[in-house]
DNA sequence: CATGAATGAGAATTCATTCAT
DNA sequence: CATGAATGAATTCTCATTCAT
């Protein structure tokens, strides 16, 4: 890649760094192309030079930020031998990703819930694909988990549920009330996982 | 109230039952008043009889919601002795109104998400005055079952989370892949509410 | 048709006259809504609820337009005898029409030379749609005229051709530079007539 | 003229080809500079070395098309004793031009159609100009065949506007539907010239 | 000279809101 | 009250032109 081609990627990733934070905080309808402009500071004809449409634009960053997201989770899970473990280390490596995505995080879960609607179907089609993705991902481990008898014997796609649940929400309103600190990952994380495995009864 | 308040509040509310439905598919901004005049059947004009601007008929509808959400919550709290049942108890409640007022319980989520955004802060408020009358009554039961050494002395808004998390997300991702059905409700509750008081561990 | 329909019709009719004289002085892409909107005295949104596009604006103009013409053509052959006197009656009807309707015969040609390019072939087909309707017209009786001796036996489509470059050509000339006056229609289609049948030649 | 002049001359020729082709297919409007540039293998930035504006190459296009045409006219005429005999070849020539100059042909008659609309009045006078000397020309010599007594003592305008008329009509419909063959010119070009001269009539 | 990225004025289209009937 | 035609502000997208390299 020559000098050309990496400054042309560098200014488009300008451009999807400025949508993302628009798009996450209003949504596809309400991001105007003017706001894309004024915040990436660039005038409104030069993102077509880079995107063909704001549908495109939008595209880009999903796959972009599920790409992310999912090479964090692939990385997490390297090294863990228990389920515990991997709950774990996927649960902290999902806190980190959010506190230093806090827009990308919100605008997949803003995606995930009006994918098939306000957008059309190719976005539908990439959310399928890395829900699914991470579906099986956790599933697997989830099954070998059972089979270990590591854990009771559940339906592994409702203990996807659970812990999902869990971990997105809580990151969810932590960040919508902007309580998520890099200093309490460790220990929030510890929270979640001891909870799945322990429940919150007294013995 | 006489007939004729009664027949304007009948038809109030059929615009509301309209509008909740395709504003929940589509989002605040990508709903048209076309289509919630077409879904509603009344002439578009008919919709600023009832309501002074497209805002307000979304206003209307949080409004609506969360009450009879709440609602909902406070009467299946009712008569329940320990936190396992109030849990239990509230959950299934939670369940049983998501499968009757699906559009509402995905609408009420997707304005706690963008409530600050797309829409003035007068939904703001409404939505965080329902958010910390949810957030009370749980912290108040939570308090108690802690104090009767129920469950183990955790911070009450983290238990809330991740109750909350567990619940929702069960239910979010069962409505998107219309996998909650009635018949399952009973035992999909104890699941959760096993699961958030004894965990996932094989013992 | 009741009151309601009849002002809607009379209204897009409106429409389309005002847009009528733009495209036929300026071409499809020069032509701006603005304009549209400004001549035939509409809000632009309003046309929007007559006509979906622009496109579908000059697509209506080309049927109604190319129907006139049609129909115009065919009335001026009833009646006639001799091939002489349906070259003399439909060129005299054909001049008749376009002093008439100097924007809509302009409109015509101009759709004819660049039909298949700047619009969609919507418009490709109904333009070919018309003019093999004309053309089939001029070639039927040019056979007949052949069968009964009238004129030499030259190829239809030749003569057909001859005919309509000389009616098409004086037409639009004396047009564009404003010499064709109702008077002169009699004498011109005449001479046109008299020097097809008969040539120049002094003999 | 030195290389440089020399290169600079063929350059700007090969941007002007380019132009032609597309100007004529898509009318002045609706052709961008980004075709242009692509089909002439320049760069955009390139072209304005070369031509102030777009409505620059258009100009310089008329200018080259039209005398190209006019030459070819004034040659044709050299050597011609009779009336049937220019006529002839006049129209044997035009003939060939325009099926070596499909492009160029077209666009002068779409200009023609045009020049006082999309375009400034600059391209107007250049076709008003163009247009003069054509008729005068074809006007000098119609009246000396009228004084010779070859032909009848109509209007020269009218006899001009009657041939013309047979010629660009038979050329740019034999061109629409790709009819013009080299082979057929030396025929068809007589056949118009000898119903110009003596009619269509079986005596 | 050659280039193509950057730009913003301008055009098409959408849609909440008004208002006459 | 009920209606829907009329409207223009707001938005997406295009493209001639400029300019730094």
């Amino acid at each position: 890649m020559n000098r050309k081609e990496r400054e042309r990627l560098f200014k488009k990733q300008e451009i999807l760094d400025a949508a993302i934070k628009i798009f996450a905080t209003k949504g596809f309808k309400a991001t105007t192309l003017d706001e894309i402009a004024e915040k990436s500071e660039f005038g409104k004809g030069t993102i077509y030079n880079y995107f063909s449409n704001k549908e495109e634009i939008y595209k880009e960053i999903i796959i972009y930020i599920s790409d992310m997201h999912k090479n964090n989770m692939y990385k997490a899970e390297q090294n863990t031998e228990t389920f515990y473990d991997f709950i774990f280390q996927t649960t902290k490596s999902h806190m980190t990703f959010c506190l230093k995505n806090k827009e990308a995080f919100l605008l997949l879960i803003y995606t995930k819930m009006h994918h098939e609607k306000s957008t059309t179907s190719d976005i539908s089609k990439l959310m399928d694909k890395y829900h699914n993705e991470m579906t099986q991902f956790f599933i697997n481990r989830t099954k070998e988990a059972i089979q270990n008898n590591e854990i009771k014997d559940l339906v592994p796609e409702k203990v996807i549920r659970l812990t999902r649940g869990m971990a997105f929400t809580y990151v969810y309103e932590s960040l919508i009330y902007n309580e998520l600190k890099e200093e309490h990952i460790e220990s929030d994380a510890k929270l979640i996982t001891d909870t799945l495995f322990n429940g919150i009864k007294l013995k």
